[in-house]
DNA sequence: TTGAAAGCGATACCAC
DNA sequence: GTGGTATCGCTTTCAA
């Protein structure tokens, strides 16, 4: 079973009785401009429609000098693998996955193995190699990584913890909506002593999470005892598991967790599991940035992330700039998403509150 | 920051004194013919590295009829879409990513939304107009499927659960070596009284499971009372809890519960959460093809499949077939990988069966 | 309004 | 051994 060799535009021509010139120009109507007659028009969409044309992506690209691929570095690239990665990063990944070819693109991944086999440099020989049209790079590192593409005329956007001193489209996300329906939630619940887990970081993304946390708190006049706050080196989950464990060892133990994300909660939980503390009778937990979340048990309540609008945004951004559609002011566009909250099954007001709750906050 | 113009074939020969033709050669020099001098293969590699030249795909694919992408049609493409995607669903896909960067191709995973939205002769369309070079099929659902594929000349693999009167290559699993592992395992702690939980189905990749864990049981002289085997019809996570919960209630309830997929153990460990019945103390679980289970509390102990072998023979034989190393005999290729088997927190020696294992095998 | 023709960047056949 | 040249399928001036 032999593949015919597949249809061309020049077979469309001879069919409809025009140049390929002419077929070019009625699939390509985009700019407005009605080169062609109603008529031809009409005989060249029939024909189209008869042989059932698609034009080949490949001439298209070669033509256009367009490869229609985006290049995706995603989050921690450079740093070493993970155990086991967890299944949060793939969520990211996938959404632009999704968006990309919704914008009639493909994306590539830059993985470990695949680009930095061969050294850091070595990621934008890669990407250049493979000639995508743009990049998306999740949470960079460092600025210098990012400063790297652009050198080399690569379009950039960047996620979630931008380097504004590199001038790229940028996509962010506001923590405050999230943490504060979460602690508005967990204080309704009657819950009093909220502790926190997270990570170490200088940079204003890492430390946004607790400040918004933080502010919260304040909000409702509750002190937050520095013991409460426990901050991590490393996404080692035995790391987070310590973490916690020494929460739980508190004389004055908190009624509520909020980790920072789901591999700080997913430390917590083996800590609870072991110290036989339940989930949510005897302790409340909420998590971020879910894609476990929902399949454990219990499921977790938890602060998400808009990762289907981050992607869409991202894949718009970066195609604009291949078209052009640059606006034309200097400053790169920056969007700014809200954060969400969605309550599960491991929240409930603390032993003994209930009381409180009814009489109201 | 314009883009360069990015080094071509012509630049190479220019710098190396030579012509494209000879650089072409050069750099494609497989079929070991060494038409070309030492002396000139010297000079073009070096123009090569220090030009940084790496050819351009899209010219490369155009000439020679090779879009360099592979089309992956994932498991229960046709079916509805799942409330929410387990992430042992990704596990393959990401496989299969990886195995097609470094045999050079990428993939492109069809999706319900980019192809099949319009009826199932759509995805046929959406490949060939992606000019895909191949396809990966995963446990195709119909032979029909599979046809329509080939029928237009697209090489296909399937893998899993083949159509077998489909001559494909395929790729499948022997759930025995897992299997019997695992009851084996379960076994020699003392257990007695394990059950299952399936699915329905009646092809025999269905049944495989099923079959594997009577035999096992057989080799031990255990007897498995029917109401020990629950097989569900969907993959709803309530039904699997359901399943579960029955077997609970049973008079005499079983010490360990082995689950044919991931799906049905997060079932199960919902029943035994809210039964308040405690993994492993008080049941013994055991998973199939885990993404989740490491991530759980307890980790789950499971019987897994070598997805990143599949995934490397996948590609392996698709681009065989493209690369026409196909064997001259009539018959596909037919590999046959074994199932592994993982032990993790989630299995214990049911309670007061101590003795009897000091004393037993 | 339409068509002829020149590439885009590579490969492969065929002379030399 | 090596180089000329047609060609892959499309887009895009530039004339007509």
């Amino acid at each position: 079973m032999v593949r015919p060799r597949a249809v061309t535009s020049y077979d469309v021509a001879k069919h409809a009785g025009v140049s390929q010139a002419t077929v070019s120009a009625v699939l390509n109507n985009k700019h407005g401009t009605i080169r062609v007659s109603e008529e031809t028009r009409r005989r060249v969409l029939a024909a189209v429609e008869t042989l059932q044309y698609s034009p080949n992506p490949l001439a298209q690209g070669l033509r256009r000098r367009r490869s229609g691929i985006i290049g995706f570095v995603p989050l921690g690239f450079y740093r070493k693998r993970h155990e086991r990665p967890l299944p949060t990063m793939q969520l990211l990944n996938l959404q632009i996955a999704r968006a990309a070819i919704q914008h009639g693109y493909h994306v590539l991944e830059a993985t470990a193995e695949s680009a930095a086999s061969r050294g850091s440099e070595e990621l934008v020989r890669f990407l250049l190699d493979q000639r995508v049209d743009g990049v998306i790079v999740d949470r960079p590192e460092t600025a210098a990584e990012v400063r790297r593409l652009v050198e080399r005329g690569l379009p950039v956007v960047q996620l979630l913890a931008p380097h504004f001193d590199c001038p790229t489209p940028a996509i962010t996300v506001d923590m405050t909506p999230g943490t504060d329906a979460a602690i508005d939630h967990l204080v309704g619940q009657g819950h009093r002593r909220i502790a926190f887990l997270g990570h170490h970081g200088a940079r204003p993304h890492d430390r946004a999470r607790l400040d918004c946390f933080r502010a919260a708190l304040a909000r409702h006049r509750l002190a937050l005892p520095e013991e409460y706050v426990r901050l991590g080196e490393t996404t080692v989950v035995t790391e987070s598991c310590a973490l916690a464990t020494a929460l739980l060892a508190l004389p004055e133990r908190p009624t509520a967790i909020l980790a920072a994300t789901e591999g700080l909660a997913l430390g917590a939980l083996r800590a609870l599991y072991a110290a036989r503390v339940h989930v949510p009778e005897a302790m409340s937990l909420v998590s971020s940035n879910d894609a476990l979340a929902v399949h454990l048990y219990p499921p977790l309540t938890s602060i998400t992330l808009p990762f289907e609008e981050i992607a869409h945004h991202a894949v718009a951004l970066l195609t604009a700039q291949l078209d052009g559609d640059v606006p034309a002011s200097g400053e790169p566009t920056r969007i700014v998403l809200p954060t969400q909250f969605t309550i599960r099954e491991s929240t409930r007001p603390p032993l003994g509150a209930r009381d409180e709750v009814q009489a109201g906050r």
